[in-house]
Formats: structure tokens, C-alpha cells, sequence
RNA sequence: GGGGAGAUACCGAAGCGGUCAAACGGGGCAGACUGUAAAUCUGUUGAGCAAUCUUCGUAGGUUCGAAUCCUGCUCUCCCCA
């Protein structure tokens, strides 16, 4: 029986934006046969970020419509270091952490994609395994003897750090991420890798690698995802505090729900097509609704709802939900002492706390320097009390305030703010 | 090797013997407006309640007094060879 994928693949990948380009015959072998296709992970941290969910929905993408995913963890890339987008030599990481970053990243991409049934389940592999045990020579014989050097100085990556300087242990980065492919290929007929663009270079190394060493008449493919911009220029997925984290330690469910939310109009009509699995009418329709009353931030909702509910699942997104609502919405004093502990500590998890003695009789100014840590000097504290900008337990204070027992939320904490997006939490021991 | 220019707070950039905690712009933070947006407007941006203290590459010196003058050192840039 004839292989008949779900849908079209480039189709879809190209109206939702996630199209930026494929060697020649790609769409018509994703149309023809089941493709086992990769991508590949670079373990150089423990835990993904937003960055990576690009690639991730590739494989989502390509599952779905009836291909084997290959989710690849680089344990030997990482150690060598992708020298593409780079503007200098990056740091080793040592084994150890490499090892842990490996790991951590493994169970975060076993999420995303079935590796359990049909034909077409997910595989897991670690490019380690292959390259642990393979020596200098073998690999200089094996696989340098098939690619000029001519070739390799030809890719961006190389050329913009000619000037610079690179390693050669970077340089030689795309043939151990072209030998992946060559590998994958050989056992597992992997055809096709995709990958950022950026990945392009490294990638069209390995299908000329697959070629050289196998035969004109083995062929194996690229495709690529665009780069993800913001409108504004700045650079997709980071906010004020660095990057966004799929791990709920390093960004917490609130703040990640958070990111999506703010994202502007432009970007979140993108964004849903690149980040959610929402069918196309369902998304148009939603566009078209968000453009006739775009104050409700309809689209940042549905698009923060998804991207979240995937991530972190239901039960953190209510969390977000119930903590965005309290620190946003017309929220006042009477409303937050109604909160259990356990309601308001998961609501303020993330918000950075700090424990303390007694703080009957103590000044605002006190607390908000000295006791909290919250601002950085009395002088700044004064300052932001003189802004009008501070605020006890969702009730704005000015600098006579002082502190007594009444102000303990469930008899120990206190809900510092400044601002409207600032908030510390005063955990308050028993003397 | 020769000649020149420079190093100022988060960044850029004025200041060139006292009135300089240091103009101005950007950025940051806050307030108003708003859609937890953008744009705009306003305030603020070393510490201290204050007296005052610490800050202008670095180490010394001159002076009642230095970011400002002198000397050594380090670094950067430009021109000539």
C-alpha cells in the first residue's frame, strides 16, 4: 500500500510561517514515501529555551503528518562547538556538565512528539553514542577525505570568523554534525534534516557528505525554519531577565505565560501560526476578531494559553492564569487576604522572597532597603515612595507608612511592590 | 621606529583650576495616558534624612582647592615608515 502523508507538509510548514527553505525534491519525497527526518539539539544548557520550539514544531509538524521524528541530543557536537552564528571561540563545557545538560534536555523533548506508537513513533538519539569510540585517524579518513577544505571555508559560519579567528576544532564542527547525518542516514535511512537557518551550512554538509560516501544515487535533504524576529527588531525570546526557559525552575509558568502575553500585535498574529497547533481557520478567525477589538488581547490570550498548556500542562497554566488575574487585574487588599497560604504562595512563585524577623514598628524605607533588599538603597527607596510607585499589599503607600501586625497575610507574609510588574514577597518568621 | 589624538557615571558624549556628583542624548526605572501594548508627555537615574562621603583609566605630584595643571604607568585609536 502507497505511503499517503496526513497533509502537505511544506504547505502547512510555509502558512505557518515556519518555511524557509528545502534542497530540491524535498516536498515531493515528503508527498511519496514515510521520511524519517532529525533534528538536532545542542546541549549547552540543562534545560531548552523558546528559542528551540522552533525546531520543535518542526518535528511536531512532521509527525503529524506521517514521518518518523528523530529528536538528536549533540553529546559529541557540544563538545566541539557550532561555530554558526558566532562571533567568537565559545567555552568548552566540561564533560560532567554536558552530561547533565544532555539529560535535562532529553526529558524535555520526550514531551513533545509520541514515542510510543504507530509506525511512525519518535526515536531519542545521542550522538555520543557513535562518536565516543570513534578515533582521530578513523574519522580524518572516514569522513574529512570526502570534503574539501575549500568547501568548509566557503560556509558563512567559517567565513565570518576568518578574520577573527576560529578554532580548528570549530571549524571541523560541521563535519562531526555532517557525519551525524551520514550516520542517521546509514542506519536509521534518515533522509532529511531540518533545522533553523542558520543550520543550512551545517546541514547541507551532511547531505553532501551522504552523497560522497554512498553514491550519486543517495540522496538525502534539508529544509529550514526562518529566523523568529520580533517587530520591534529585538531579538525573539529573551525578556528583561535573560532568556525564556522551558524549565519551570529557570522561568516560572506565571512568567513564561507572561512572555506570550506581551508579545505584540503584529508578532502574536506570527506567533500563533509558529507556536500553536490551532488549525488555520481557527487561527484566521481569531486574527480577524483580534483586529476589530484589539484591546482585549484576544490573540495574546489564546496564543499565551497554548504555548503554556503545552509546555507546563493545565494545571500550571490555571496557576498563571489565577496569578496574572490577581496581579493584574483590579485586585485589591481584601481580595488577597482571601487567598489561602497555599493558593498565594503558588500565585508569588518565582516572585524573589527574602525572610526576616519582626517588622512591627519598622518604616516602609527600612523594609524596602534595608530589611527586603528589594531596592538597592534608602535613597532609591525614598524615591520610588516619592513616585507614588510603591505599594503594600496591592494598597499604595507613601513614606510615613509603618509596618504593624495587621499587614501579615496569613499572619507572615507581606506583598512589597513597585511599579506594576515588580513584586517581592517578605516571608515573616516568628520571633 | 617616528608623529599625533584619546581614556569621564549603564552606553555615547560635554566639561579643561573653584559655582562639578559632573551639561546633553540614549538606555533603565517610575508616574500619566492605554490594551499588563506601541507612541507620547512628566519625573528620576552614586551613597547618606542631613552635614557630608566615595566617584571622571592607574599611581604619584603641584595647589587653599583638580575630572580639569605636571610626571610615571597601562590601554585604545589615527597618521608616517
Amino acid at each position: 500500500m502507497a505511503f499517503q502523508p496526513n497533509y502537505n507538509l511544506v504547505e502547512e510548514l510555509t502558512w505557518r510561517g515556519l518555511f524557509h527553505q528545502m534542497t530540491p525534491g524535498t516536498e515531493e519525497l515528503l508527498q511519496r514515501e514515510c521520511v524519517t527526518g532529525y533534528v538536532g539539539f545542542d546541549p549547552t544548557a540543562d534545560s531548552l529555551h523558546i528559542g528551540n520550539l522552533v525546531p520543535i514544531m518542526l518535528l511536531t509538524h512532521l509527525q503529524r503528518a506521517g514521518h518518523r521524528p528523530v529528536v538528536l541530543v549533540g553529546g559529541a557536537t557540544g563538545m566541539v562547538g557550532d561555530p554558526s552564528g558566532k562571533k567568537a571561540e565559545r567555552q568548552l563545557l566540561d564533560g560532567d556538565t554536558l552530561d547533565h545538560n544532555v539529560r535535562c534536555q532529553e526529558a524535555q523533548l520526550r514531551r513533545f512528539l509520541d514515542f510510543e506508537y504507530g509506525e511512525n513513533r519518535a526515536l531519542l538519539v545521542n550522538n555520543y553514542d557513535w562518536f565516543k569510540n570513534m578515533g582521530f585517524l578513523e574519522f580524518i579518513r572516514d569522513v574529512g577525505k570526502h570534503v574539501t577544505v575549500n568547501y568548509m571555508l566557503a560556509k558563512e559560519s567559517v567565513k565570518n570568523r576568518i578574520e577573527t579567528g576560529i578554532s580548528f576544532t570549530e571549524f571541523t564542527y560541521q563535519l562531526v554534525q555532517g557525519y551525524d547525518f551520514y550516520h542517521l542516514y546509514s542506519e536509521l535511512g534518515c533522509k532529511l534534516q531540518m533545522g533553523g537557518s542558520d543550520q543550512w551550512g551545517n546541514i547541507v554538509t551532511g547531505t553532501e557528505l551522504i552523497r560522497r560516501k554512498s553514491g550519486s544515487d543517495h540522496e538525502a535533504y534539508a529544509l529550514t525554519a526562518p529566523l523568529i524576529t520580533r517587530a520591534d527588531g529585538s531579538k525573539f525570546g529573551k525578556s528583561e531577565g535573560g532568556n525564556v526557559w522551558l524549565d519551570k525552575k529557570r522561568t516560572s509558568p506565571y512568567k513564561f505565560y507572561q512572555y506570550w502575553l506581551n508579545v505584540s500585535d503584529e508578532d502574536a498574529a506570527r506567533y500563533i501560526r509558529i507556536f500553536t497547533l490551532l488549525g488555520r481557520s481557527e487561527i484566521e478567525e481569531l486574527i480577524r476578531a483580534h483586529e476589530q477589538e484589539p484591546h482585549l488581547r484576544n490573540l495574546q490570550k489564546k496564543l499565551a494559553e497554548e504555548v503554556t498548556r503545552m509546555i507546563h500542562g493545565e494545571e500550571d497554566l490555571q496557576t498563571a492564569l489565577e496569578a496574572s488575574s490577581i496581579l493584574f487585574g483590579k485586585s485589591t487588599s481584601a481580595e488577597l487576604r482571601r487567598l489561602s497560604e497555599e493558593d498565594f504562595l503558588s500565585v508569588f512563585e518565582g516572585v524573589p522572597q527574602r525572610e526576616t524577623g519582626d517588622v512591627e514598628g519598622l518604616s516602609i524605607v527600612e523594609v524596602l532597603h534595608e530589611v527586603s533588599g528589594f531596592l538597592s538603597s534608602n535613597g532609591e527607596a525614598r524615591r520610588a515612595l516619592k513616585e507614588n510607585s510603591i505599594s503594600v499589599n496591592k494598597d499604595k503607600v507613601d513614606e510615613h507608612f509603618i509596618f504593624s501586625g495587621e499587614h501579615l497575610l496569613n499572619g507572615r507574609y507581606i506583598l512589597l511592590q513597585r511599579g506594576k510588574k515588580n513584586y517581592f514577597i517578605l516571608k515573616v518568621n516568628d520571633k
